[in-house]
DNA sequence: TTGTATGCGTTATCAC
DNA sequence: GTGATAACGCATACAA
């Protein structure tokens, strides 16, 4: 709910902006013709048709949004709550699913909350008051109240990065098939004892999971993972970098680390090289790809490559479709693919 | 304007949302009366409001702001233009922005165009037809249409990451002073000889500038800038790589090279460290800081450092005030840091 | 093909 | 303090 304290801009301007009627008169005929030559120009002789564009080109007429979405009980706009936004691989996955949007005109409405602001249920209704159509979600980890909110508008909605929900469709890769991958490839170089940086999991279900779906994997291939060996942290270069000095300083015996990400793992090489630790040859490090600059680091690191932008792109498809009334697309959970680089060897000695 | 293909989800459904006069009449009063109980509680007697407000939480009552759109018109929406904003430090800055609009109730209209739709002024169309209350602008290097329909429609705008345009009120840093600072830092360790990994500048005023910076700096100090030393590429920690390798083939015989960003300097600093060239030994290598990992790259960057998000909230805080009627508030262009690391170093030999 | 009339859900201006 | 009533600007069903 806005606040009532603000003042209008202009709150009684003389002259306001121009108006279908304002069109309508200048180009001689009633609004509704106008309306139908903006909206539905094959319905209008092609004479009014031209004369109606080129007094609304003369007056510089724009449509009114609430007007139009008052009328049609729609507004053309999708909402998305992404929370964390600033620091993270979000961003690209945002851009896709506008893009993808837009190719129906439809306009993204972005809620971008910080992390404390991140599961406030107001947030949906305010997307819910500016009219959105549908909502994409960060996950499925959601207040009850947003899906009560949700079905009791009868808004379609997605979740991102996710893989399932009883609660609705899903757009995800399996991060459990990812980290097996990391750690198969880990264990067919010999390696027994390993290491973790993860995400925090603490109110993060995406970190959760993807930490299960790696101790999973560690455990089913008979390999060890001491608790000691596992750092979790915050995700950033700088946390990265701090988490494998805690790492080194705890001296476990781990050939091998496996990061949650690429900015976590850039920073945990830097922190090894400035430790001196070389890698692959002393110590092997992988790591999930959020970030695409897995390829860059020295050395390359070894990842599963997530297809972020695709979640987004793939969300706006299943969104549209219910927007249609179409029936759901196919959506499956995407492909995470194995890209073995320098960072990780054989194990020493 | 939104294509009028499309299907509506439930065109005619028999139970719409709670509307103010559903709420009226299960709170039997007026629906004037619901409004100013959700809006200005304080004009109400205690006990009707206690009434209404009770009755809107049992309908779930949402206002539609769309109505609340037109009756009052204004949208408590801001828009944001923000093309190519998922490989950027641009994210950092948008949330900044949010937060200070959500401080006094506006939501953000994110519009993040693919680079190919970064200029085109439907954008703004778009926008505008939401009914957004003021505009964000990334830059002053915007088409002519863009202004003039802002003038036209009155709406309060804001250019962010840019220093100074007759057009209206801006928000960045002076990139002239932060590449001087660089510039001025390896010459007092000796250097003469400087290369410089620009970031693309075509179509791209923001690159421009911080290149035309650079320059001009090392020419008031009387430096050398061979063409060949100057390499331009996307940004990114992929381009940095291959802009750096680039530079090495070329074989100019700088003893210093100058980053437009952290990512292109990271891609260079891998590139150096495969090819075996010791930083800051045999080529110290320095950066501007967008997105604050400089700090963990090995070696450490030496850096300037932007404050990308204090551009987003005091990007926020002109907007807020022009809302308001307020005066525009104190807007200095923002102070960038120097930040020594161990990157750079004395000229070798 | 075009005009007319009505409704969309709120806020705001009056009366009471 | 509260209830009618008139905008707000557009889309649309229906009439012409």
């Amino acid at each position: 709910m806005p606040p009532r304290s603000a003042t209008a801009p202009d709150p009684a301007d003389a002259s306001r902006a121009a108006s279908l009627a304002d069109v309508a008169a200048l180009a001689g005929v009633s609004a509704g013709t106008v309306s139908r030559a903006l909206t539905r120009p094959d319905m209008l002789s092609e004479a009014t048709r031209t004369r109606v564009l080129a007094a609304a080109e003369r007056l510089g007429y724009v449509a009114n949004g609430a007007a139009r979405a008052l009328a049609m009980r729609r507004s053309f706009t999708v909402g998305a709550i992404v929370p964390r936004f600033g620091r993270s691989s979000f961003p690209t996955m945002v851009q896709a699913l506008e893009a993808t949007l837009a190719t129906e005109g439809y306009t993204l409405l972005l809620s971008a909350p910080e992390r404390t602001r991140g599961h406030d249920p107001a947030l949906l209704r305010a997307l819910l008051e500016r009219g959105v159509d549908a909502v994409a979600l960060l996950g499925a980890d959601q207040p009850p109240a947003v899906f009560a909110a949700l079905a009791a508008h009868r808004r379609p909605f997605v979740m991102m990065w996710e893989e399932h929900s009883a609660e609705g469709p899903c757009v995800g890769f399996d991060e459990a098939a990812a980290g097996a991958q990391l750690v198969a490839h880990l264990a067919g170089l010999g390696h027994r004892r390993i290491g973790i940086l993860s995400g925090s999991t603490v109110d993060n279900e995406r970190a959760q999971r993807r930490l299960r779906g790696l101790t999973a994997a560690i455990a089913r291939h008979g390999l060890q993972l001491h608790h000691a060996a596992v750092v979790e942290t915050e995700t950033g270069f700088a946390q990265g970098f701090a988490a494998m000095q805690e790492l080194l300083a705890r001296r476990t015996p781990v050939t091998a680390v496996v990061c949650a990400n690429d900015y976590l793992a850039g920073g945990a090489l830097s922190a090894l090289a400035q430790a001196g630790v070389a890698v692959p040859a002393q110590l092997s490090v992988a790591s999930f790809n959020d970030n695409d600059f897995a390829a860059f680091t020295h050395p390359p690191l070894t990842t599963v490559h997530l297809p972020i932008e695709e979640i987004g792109a793939q969300a706006g498809r299943v969104l549209l479709a219910a927007l249609r009334g179409d029936a759901p697309p196919d959506n499956p959970l995407l492909p995470a693919t194995l890209v073995v680089r320098a960072s990780t060897g054989p194990v020493p000695g």
